[in-house]
RNA sequence: GGAGACGUGUCCGAGUGGUUGAAGGAGCACGCCUGGAAAGUGUGUAUAUGGGAAACUGUAUCGCGAGUUCGAAUCUCGCCGUCUCCGCCA
């Protein structure tokens, strides 16, 4: 979330950022305002007079100790005459509280100032484009008619054992899942990243703490018995294992990767945009996770742009990099990087990796910081990316590298798939 | 899932209603000592929030939340977690 002190100093800074966002409810800010002085006028009225208290309890027990008996019982009626409003001065800071955390909560990051005006995808900013289109002359089928030639996928079977969007990878195709998740993870440590298995379910407090809860409520499988959440992504337990940590500055940078399946409810979505592959309720992801000092993160976004440019790369799939418009970033991000790959069947782009720096919007929630070598507490800032999602990956492999041989497969794969490895 | 025990600072560990933000020890940091190191020794060593230019200072925090009390780490209730035993089980 949004420091308060932002709001308090630079009021003009957080309306403008909010706007290019597209952020709607521009009035919260100045009832954040509001709140927020209420909330410290409340706070030094109840500091006042618990401090009278306090001392006045000191002195009873002082009192009690050197057999003062009387003094002691006159003054314990008289400080309990303030009890009634000591209630009622906490009770409302409490609330105050409550509420100015609730609209601090509810209201998105700001983007940076590179970030593109706009409020839809079509005015997403590409800043790259690479990868040789492939010619496709020959055979041009959609990977959902290759998944099935192949015997790779079988979706009717995922929609009989569960319902749609959960599909049953088979064989070559289970196979080719769990090389490229094993590449994925490889390529990532062998550049510094740690790897975890972290859990995919997390509670209430995780899913706040990256700012799932309360935007994207909907949008998760949710437990009731235990308020448990399906992950969306393992950006959800991988950044919370930072939460309520006091790094020191030796353990920077934080760089870790993990795989985990996402799983999303994904309501009101429809027609070719969820035909085969394309968007999923269970899918696998593998996620690259970075806290970094704060002066460093925009070096470091860089650096992990490149870093997943390199994987796709590898996978010989043409990509094109966009900076995503204010209107279309996450209610998370300050600026975000999306990788889309040409799929040369459907012929349209697919989004693979989304890459973020979330400044210190994630580690406010999650109270992640560092101390320096003064021993003072600094703030950290976390980015996030895919490296990368698959069934978008797999997609595009098979429709770009078909021929009327068969699959043709990147030769990062071999050591994973083994040199007899063919679909055909 | 059932029964019992427990949950204190970076760690170990005291503390069962009264100057306790919290003894003692370890660790860590800095200084002294040393040719250098170890040992020894001195000092320091939580977080959040408010006030203040700062020094400093108010408040809150002993798993979490509520309650009793002038006063709670200490008492009561609820929840969460850990350990042991039993049950079940991949």
């Amino acid at each position: 979330m949004l420091s308060i002190q932002l709001f308090r100093q630079e009021k003009e800074l957080v309306l403008a950022g909010l706007q290019k966002k597209n952020f709607s409810n521009i009035a919260l800010v100045d009832t954040i305002i509001e709140v927020d002085e209420l909330r410290r006028i409340a706070q030094q009225e109840n500091d006042a007079l618990a401090a009278i208290v306090n001392a006045a309890s000191k002195e009873i027990g002082a009192l009690m100790g050197k057999g003062e008996k009387e003094a002691a019982e006159a003054l314990k009626q008289q400080v309990a005459q303030h009890k009634d409003q000591a209630k009622a001065l906490q009770a409302k800071l409490s609330e105050l509280d409550t509420k100015l955390q609730e609209l601090l909560i509810s209201l998105p990051n700001l983007p940076h100032s590179s970030v593109p005006v706009g409020k839809t995808p079509e005015e997403n900013e590409v800043v790259k484009q690479a990868g040789a289109i492939p010619d496709l002359s020959a055979q041009k089928a959609p990977h959902w008619e290759l998944t099935e030639q192949y015997n790779l996928i079988d979706f009717e079977l995922g929609n009989k054992i569960t319902g749609s969007g959960f599909p049953v990878y088979i064989d070559k195709g289970a196979k080719l899942q769990r090389a490229l998740i094993t590449y994925f993870l490889d390529y990532n440590t062998s550049k510094g990243y740690k790897e975890y298995y972290p859990p995919h379910m997390v509670n209430a407090d995780s899913a706040y703490a990256t700012g799932q809860l309360p935007d994207k409520e909907g949008q998760m499988y949710h437990m009731p018995e235990d308020n448990f959440y399906m992950i969306p992504t393992a950006e959800v337990p991988l950044t919370n294992i930072f939460r309520d940590v006091i790094l020191t500055e030796q353990e920077l940078p934080i760089k870790i990767t993990g795989y985990t399946p996402c799983f999303r409810r994904e309501a009101g979505s429809y027609g070719k945009d969820v035909r085969g592959l394309n968007r999923l309720h269970q899918f696998d992801k593998v996620e690259i996770v970075q806290l970094v000092p704060t002066a460093q993160s925009y070096q470091v976004l860089e650096e992990m742009v490149a870093h997943v440019e390199g994987l796709l790369q590898s996978l010989e799939l043409p990509y094109r990099i966009l900076r995503l418009c204010g209107g279309d970033m996450s209610f998370a991000s300050a600026l975000t990087y999306d990788f889309e790959v040409y799929s040369a069947a459907q012929e349209r782009w697919l989004e693979v990796s989304s890459v973020s720096n979330f400044e210190n919007f994630q580690t406010n929630r999650l109270k992640a910081r560092y101390k320096d070598a003064q021993g003072k507490i600094q703030p950290l800032h976390s980015l996030n990316g895919s490296s990368l999602a698959l069934p978008r990956i797999l997609a595009c492999l098979l429709e770009n590298k078909q021929t009327p041989n068969g699959i043709e497969l990147p030769a990062v794969l071999v050591p994973y798939l083994g040199a007899n490895f063919k679909i055909q």
